[in-house]
Parts: structure tokens; C-alpha cells; sequence
DNA sequence: ACTGAACGCTTTTTT
DNA sequence: AGCGTTCAGT
């Protein structure tokens, strides 16, 4: 086919250009994705190997699609494409051996990281740490992406936290070392580390990956630079691409002057700017366009569109975030039921995903299908980490982190003390955890019988690891059989053990998958590929449901129909940016990348009362919205509140104001106010005196008696059947509709008595 | 040693 | 409000 055909003149200069650095400035829906894979399809076509390519992105699911429409370009090209991290584990896996790393190294999530930071503070006797162990956590990944030591971390440590956090990254890393694991961060770290220190490796891989593409550049890290730039000394046909106006990912270490310093860092650098917008109305596009132009440290750009102008952009008032959720749920339906839009087409962007909780329950009482991505992933349950350690552990024997996860699962009655003597052990003796159990007769202080039950794991553990070549799915199966987990949850009680064998099957077909798109694969590889996985990549369009998502997760995505709730100080822009005026503009960064990404309409909303950890909160308007111009704008006040803020403000209640919403409002069933009317519950422990200020009154308790109801936050409505002692120490027994019988102290327990013997007003 | 309930802390965003 | 950690009872 004709590669250029359907292009614009700078689209195409960007796609024939072969040799030398090139930028590619790409405004929000300018066709950059297309341009990058017709370039690739053209430097084949010029005579360039496949081998020769390497096309770098952030995520799977970006890698996936580019595979994809190279594949429809050039079929049956072998191009790599990947993420930095996936790059660089395979990579590892080969060359790891320079920086002292098994081929088998295990990749530690976020989850193992906070784990083991937390391990080290209790193995350094810090008994309260200035920080929280999130911080350091946090700090260690800045210092990494920053390519900062332990040393000179600790060398320009200026306080006593700053110390601490030098400390235990050193012992954090040796931790790592002596498990033979790496974290996030490390993937990238050691190969800079082997592209800086071995000249020959650098060089064939330069010459191995003669064309390198980046896709959203403005994202990259000093780790990931130093990656590229040393794959593009001797060969710097170097292709990157990317939008500074979308640059979200600050925070994690991302330098924006990666791409504003491109022209200066390499020779010749060939700039091609693509400002002509595909994607949205031109309503949208004013309001994007006037929103960044607020920022300051920013490269004027044109953002233009021959799209029609499309309906006003429509900005939404409500009273509290139920009834946010519930207007946006009732607007999605109308859509639907106007047959303008499928609920796939629509999506809802949050700031926080604690914020799509109430959006859950409001879709689900109007029946709209609708898909969460991110928030608590598959592979972080429990039970899927269980089998997942097992894997980690059968793949790599240091894995400490996986042994002290899986040595008593299922119960082996190896408790606290028996992993305490066998880690004092292993210390003792420079042993890892499964060599330390292996010898467990050594080890001092061990009773017979844990002596024994060690024993007995590391038996079962020879066992399973001579699957250790095997395919994934298999090895999950034979896991699950000899280590008696899949019975041990048979047994459980209650019906949670379903739930978990459920989402165990649903191990096993991701398994199976994997196994049938990987021949010859192994358990390695599949780990790899799930610990590198993130929830975008599971995502998939096509459902028929409604997308609910954060802003970051929407970055590179498009939506005919797009809503953005929560427009209040604090949420976006998020309170912790308020001190920096940097971070202040990746607030309006990360609001632009979600109005950029609605193609036909675009509704933003707010409430004037938010509920946050607990507590109602008013709420004041996102500065942001001062910052869109009216002229696109439609303006509609459903709180039935007056308010003096803003012009805004001002323009809701007169009723007068020209932004009159355009479509029939939708009815919406009033709902009561529960704090603001009289009934309110109150729980044994504040009957009980609970607050400081107050004394307890024993006679209040006297209202749980035997018959009473009584609601308990987690096991639901129950009613008491016993109760046992007297005074402020009586116990309760209660037989709950759904959890059977349980007991609690009363004075001390959440429970809630309902009915109308119940709490009154107080 | 194991279970269940109370405590206390928090994540803003994620490869 | 929700989660992981700690604490207390058996």
C-alpha cells in the first residue's frame, strides 16, 4: 500500500525521514501513533531489518496496538516493540550476569518493595520512624530513577531522615542482591549500569538497534534517557516522540527537559511539529487550548481542527457526590437511549480512584455495564499472590520474600516464633530462607515439630521444583494439588473460599493463555509477564460497558463521550500540589490530557459537598475552571444551593444566566439527607462514652438487649441473642442474618442498634 | 498457633 | 471509609 498517500506534509516529512536524531512534537490527537507506525513500515520498505528496529513505549497496551498496525502495514515483520521495563528484563536476562544477576532474578511489584522496606526497618530496630515506611519507599524510587546510590544519597543527606532513607536503601538493596530480585526501578538501573560500564556490550547493542523509536518521550526518566542516548551514540537515528503539554508523570521521576533539551542534546536534529487535531470538536479543543495556555513553563503551540464545533462543552453542579454519580449515570443512559452512543463509547475520569466507588454503586442501580481499570488488580489478591509466591519461589530459591509468604500457607503451624529462630539462622550463616529450612536441625531453639514441618516444605518444595521448566499452567495446577491449597480452601468455612477457587481458575486461564501465545515459555516468563502487566493492559474497549478510569490511566486513549467529575480544590488540582507551582501545572497537565481525549462531548462536574475518609466536607470549585472560557461552556446548577463563588456561581441561581441546559433534564428521584434530617445511628462504643471528652454512661448500654437488632459495619443486620457479664465489659452475642453468631464486647464494638427501640436523634 | 476484633494509618497518580 | 497490622482470647 501507499504509505503516504493519506498524509499530511508533515506527517509525511516525519515518516520518510531514515537517518539522524528527529523529534516529533505531537499535539493531543494529531495522528501521532499512525505516523510512528508508517514510519516503521517505511524504514522497512527502505531495506532496513526488522532486527534492526527497536520502537520503546510506556505501556503494554500502547506496545500491543503499535504491534498491531505495524502487522497490518508489514505483515509478518519482526519488530520489537515494547515497554522500557519489558526491554530491558529481557535484556537481564541475557547480560544480567555483568551486574552480578541471576537469569532467574524475580521481579518484585510494588507490594514486595514496601514489604521489604519494611522488614529492613524491623531488622535495623527502628521501632518509630520519622517517615513512613510509603516515604522511604518512595524516596528509594526517586533516588533510582534519579540514578543516585545509596552513597551519594547519603552524602548529600541533610537530616535525620534524609539519613535514614540512605540507610535503608543501602540494606534495602542487599536484601534485593542476596534474593536475587529486582524491583521496578532495577530493570532500568542495571542496564544503565551495564551500557555505562561495558563498552563492547554497548556498542553491538547500538549497532544491534540501529533505528530506536520513543513514544511519549516527556515521560521518560533519567534512567530510561541514559538507555536511550546510549543506544544512539555511534547510530543516532533516534526517533522520539511526545507532547509536553501532556507530561503527567512528574512525579515519578519523569524530566520534562528530556524533550525540551532533545534539540540541544543531539546534532542535527530534524523537528517536526503535527498541531492539526483529528480527534475532537472544536469546542473541546477551545477549551483545552485555553486551559494550558495558564501554564507558564510551556512552549506555545496551535492546536487546530477542521472538526465541526460540536456541542458546548457542559459543566455540571451537584449537591453531593451521590447525586454526581447518580446525574452522570442518568446522562449516560439518555445517550444510550437517544441511540446516539453505545455504553463503550463513554467514559468517566477521576482524578483519585477512591472516587469511583460511589460512580459503582450509582451505575450499578441504573443497570449501565461499566469496567473499572486500575484500583486493587487481580494479581494483588490474596490468594493469587499466595500461588503467585509459589511460582516466584519454585522459579527462584533466594526469593525470601516468596518463602516467608508461602512457608505456611496453607497452615503448617509454623508461627511467629519458629520463622523468627529460622531467620536468625539463616542470618547467622549467610543462608537464604529455603536453605536455612533445608538444615533446619541446625538451627537452635526450633521445637521438634517445626523442625519437622520445615522439613516437610522443603520436601514439597523439591517436588514442585522440578516443574520449574514446565509450562505456567501446569505448575499452578500441580501447586495448587500438592501443597494442599486448593483443599484448604475448599474447607473454609464461609463462602469466601468459592470466591477465591474462582479467581484461582481465573490464574489458571491467564495461564493457559499465556502458555498457548508463548510456546516454550516458562514459569519464568509468564511471572515476568503478569508482574509487568498493568491494569490498562487487561482493559479492552469493546465490552459494551462504560470505562471508568483515572486521568493517568487515560493518557494515550479516546472516547467519543467523555465525563471528568470531582472539579474542586484538592482534587484536581490535588491538594498535595498546591505548594508548587511545577506540580501545579501537572495538575492542568493532567486535566488537559482528559478533555483532550473526548472526541464529540466532554461534561465536567463537581458537588458542592464531598465525603472524604469519613467526613462531609464542602468543597470550593477547582481554580481550573476559572481558566475555560464561556463562549464553549454550558453552565448547570442542580445543587439547589446558592453559593457566593465565582462567576460561576453567580450565574446558577439568578436563573438568568444564557447557559441554560440544552437537553430535558433527566427526572432524578429526590433523595433524602440523611445527615442533615434526624435519624441517625449511633454505635455502642459512643453510647459506650468513646470520646475523650465524654464519660460513660452505663445505662445507655441497657438498650442492647436480647431481641434487639443491631447493624454491624461488616456483618450486616443480626440480632441479639445473648447477653453475657455485666458492667462496661458485658459481651453480646449476635446472630447475624448473613455471618451466623458472633460475639463482641459491647462497649468496644461498632455495632449499631436499629429499629425503633434503637437510637434515637440525639 | 491460630482466630477474630480493635486499632491506626492512609495513596494521588503506576511501570 | 477501608486496609493492613496489632492485640487478645482460646
Amino acid at each position: 500500500m501507499d504509505l503516504l498517500a493519506d498524509l499530511t506534509p508533515p506527517q509525511r516529512e516525519a515518516v520518510t525521514h531514515v537517518n539522524g536524531p528527529l523529534l516529533v512534537l505531537a499535539g493531543a490527537g494529531s495522528g501521532k501513533t499512525r505516523v510512528i507506525t508508517r514510519r516503521v513500515a517505511h524504514l522497512l520498505q527502505q531495506g532496513v531489518s526488522p532486527h534492526n528496529i527497536l520502537a520503546l513505549t510506556f505501556t503494554n497496551k500502547a506496545a500491543g496496538e503499535m504491534r498491531e498496525r505495524i502487522e497490518v502495514l508489514v505483515p509478518g515483520a519482526k519488530v520489537w516493540v515494547g515497554t522500557f521495563h519489558g526491554f530491558c528484563a529481557r535484556l537481564l536476562r541475557s547480560h544480567g550476569s555483568l551486574v552480578g544477576l541471576d537469569s532467574s532474578f524475580t521481579i518484585y511489584d510494588q507490594a514486595d518493595r514496601l514489604r521489604t522496606v519494611r522488614d529492613v526497618l524491623d531488622a535495623m530496630g527502628v521501632e518509630e520512624p520519622p517517615i513512613t515506611p510509603e516515604k522511604i519507599e518512595g524516596a528509594i524510587s526517586r533516588a533510582k530513577n534519579d540514578l543516585a546510590t545509596p552513597k551519594s544519597l547519603a552524602h548529600r543527606a541533610r537530616d535525620d531522615r534524609d539519613r535514614l532513607v540512605a540507610k535503608v536503601y543501602a540494606a534495602y538493596e542487599e536484601r534485593l542482591k542476596a534474593a536475587s530480585a529486582v524491583d521496578f526501578d532495577d530493570l532500568l538501573v542495571h542496564v544503565v549500569k551495564i551500557l555505562k560500564e561495558h563498552r563492547d556490550v554497548r556498542e553491538n547493542l547500538d549497532a544491534r538497534y540501529r533505528y530506536v523509536l520513543v513514544d511519549e518521550y516527556q515521560d521518560t526518566n533519567m534512567a530510561q534517557y541514559a538507555i536511550v542516548r546510549a543506544l544512539s551514540v555511534n547510530h543516532p537515528n533516534l526517533c522520539v516522540t511526545g507532547d509536553p503539554d501532556q507530561s503527567i508523570y512528574g512525579w515519578r521521576g519523569a524530566n520534562l527537559s528530556n524533550i525540551l533539551e532533545f534539540e540541544k542534546d543531539y546534532d542535527a536534529v530534524r523537528v517536526v511539529k503535527l498541531e492539526h487535531n483529528y480527534r475532537s470538536t472544536k469546542s473541546i479543543l477551545a477549551v483545552a487550548d485555553h486551559l494550558i495556555q495558564h501554564n507558564v513553563n510551556r512552549k506555545p503551540k496551535d492546536l487546530i481542527t477542521e472538526n465541526p464545533s460540536g456541542e458546548p462543552v457542559q459543566l455540571t453542579v451537584y449537591a453531593r457526590e451521590s447525586e454526581e454519580a447518580e446525574g452522570v449515570a442518568a446522562r449516560i443512559a439518555s445517550l444510550v437511549r437517544e441511540g446516539s452512543y453505545n455504553y463503550s463509547d463513554v467514559a468517566v475520569f477521576c482524578r483519585i480512584t477512591a472516587l469511583t466507588r460511589t460512580f459503582e454503586q450509582a451505575f450499578r442501580s441504573a443497570r449501565i455495564p461499566y469496567q473499572i481499570v486500575g484500583g486493587v488488580s487481580f494479581y494483588e489478591r490474596q490468594e493469587v499472590k499466595d500461588v503467585l509466591s509459589y511460582l516466584n519461589l519454585i522459579n527462584n530459591p533466594k526469593d525470601d520474600l516468596a518463602f516467608s509468604r508461602v512457608v505456611n500457607v496453607p497452615p503448617r503451624g509454623l508461627g511467629k516464633t519458629s520463622f523468627e529462630r529460622l531467620t536468625a539462622f539463616a542470618r547467622d550463616h549467610g543462608l537464604t530462607l529455603l536453605e536455612a529450612a533445608r538444615r533446619a536441625r541446625e538451627a537452635p531453639g526450633l521445637k521438634d515439630k517445626a523442625i519437622r514441618s520445615f522439613l516437610d516444605f522443603v520436601a514439597l518444595y523439591d517436588e514442585l521444583g522440578a516443574l520449574r521448566d514446565d509450562a505456567a499452567e501446569r505448575v499452578i495446577l500441580q501447586t495448587m494439588e500438592k501443597t494442599g491449597y486448593r483443599q484448604h480452601l475448599k474447607d473454609e468455612s464461609r463462602g469466601e473460599g468459592e470466591d477465591r477457587l474462582a479467581n484461582l481458575e481465573e490464574l489458571i486461564t491467564a495461564a493457559r493463555e499465556f502458555d498457548l501465545e508463548h510456546a516454550g515459555a516458562t514459569i519464568q516468563d509468564f511471572l515476568a509477564d503478569i508482574t509487568l502487566a498493568s491494569p490498562v493492559d487487561r482493559w479492552d474497549q469493546q465490552t459494551g460497558a462504560v470505562t471508568l478510569m483515572t486521568l493517568h490511566a487515560a493518557k494515550g486513549l479516546e472516547f467519543p463521550v467523555v465525563f471528568i467529575i470531582g472539579l474542586e480544590e484538592g482534587l484536581l488540582p490535588h491538594s498535595r500540589a498546591f505548594e508548587n507551582p511545577n506540580e501545579l501545572e501537572e495538575e492542568r497537565r493532567l486535566f488537559f490530557v482528559g478533555i483532550t481525549r473526548a472526541q464529540r462531548e466532554l461534561y465536567i462536574s463537581r458537588c458542592r459537598i464531598r465525603t472524604f475518609r469519613g467526613q462531609q466536607q464542602a468543597t470550593a470549585q477547582s481554580r481550573f475552571l476559572m481558566e475555560l472560557p464561556e463562549d464553549f461552556l454550558t453552565y448547570d446548577d442542580r445543587s439547589g444551593v446558592s453559593s457566593g463563588d465565582s462567576r460561576w456561581g453567580q450565574a446558577s441561581w439568578s436563573g438568568q444566566s444564557g447557559y441554560a441546559p440544552r437537553r430535558p433534564q433527566p427526572t432524578r428521584t429526590p433523595m433524602p439527607t440523611p445527615s442533615a434530617g434526624g435519624f441517625r445511628l449511633t454505635t455502642a462504643a459512643q453510647l459506650a462514652g468513646g470520646g475523650p471528652s465524654s464519660i460513660a454512661a452505663p445505662g445507655d448500654l441497657d438498650a442492647f438487649r436480647p431481641g434487639a437488632s443491631v447493624l454491624h459495619p461488616e456483618y450486616g443486620l443480626g440480632r441479639i441473642v445473648a447477653i453475657e457479664g455485666a458492667g462496661p465489659n458485658r459481651k453480646g452475642r449476635i446472630a447475624f442474618t448473613l455471618a451466623g453468631e458472633r460475639t463482641f464486647v459491647l462497649a468496644k464494638s461498632p455495632l449499631k442498634l436499629v429499629g425503633k427501640s434503637g437510637a434515637g436523634p440525639r
